[in-house]
DNA sequence: ACGGTGACCACTT
DNA sequence: TAAGTGGCCACCG
């Protein structure tokens, strides 16, 4: 697959997130090289849906759970967040801006 | 083979 | 200030 390279990439940054911090679709489509292609993360992360990949510390830009729903149980993302410690309200991350993780300044 | 769709984001009315 | 629309690229029916 030739995707495997864009696929790859968003294994490895979601994997270098830290315990108790989060990160953005577009922050690692941003990564990728292709800011726009934000839509591509998220599916990829569905399509990559494994236990091996914490990719409930991928949310939206307003800290929105939106991809609870594919987690089997809506509940599940939620709980696995508070366990690293966040305050998640109303399936939105609270305290975003504290818990943010960007690859670009981070990872390079 | 083709069109619709999606865990989104940013710019333009 | 709020709502609408375009763009991105791969998968599924």
């Amino acid at each position: 697959m030739k995707d495997n390279q864009f696929f790859k990439k968003v294994y490895q940054v979601v994997l270098q997130i830290p315990i108790g911090k989060v990160t953005t679709y577009g922050a690692i489509a941003k990564f990728l090289g292709s800011p726009q292609s934000s839509r591509m993360v998220g599916w990829a992360l569905n399509k990559l849906n494994c236990i091996d990949i914490p990719a409930h510390r991928v949310v939206n830009r307003q800290g929105l759970l939106t991809g609870k729903y594919h987690f089997g149980s809506t509940s599940l993302m939620q709980q696995l967040l508070e366990n690293e410690g966040l305050l998640i309200k109303d399936n939105q991350v609270q305290f975003l801006k504290n818990v943010f993780w960007d690859p670009n300044k981070e990872l390079n």
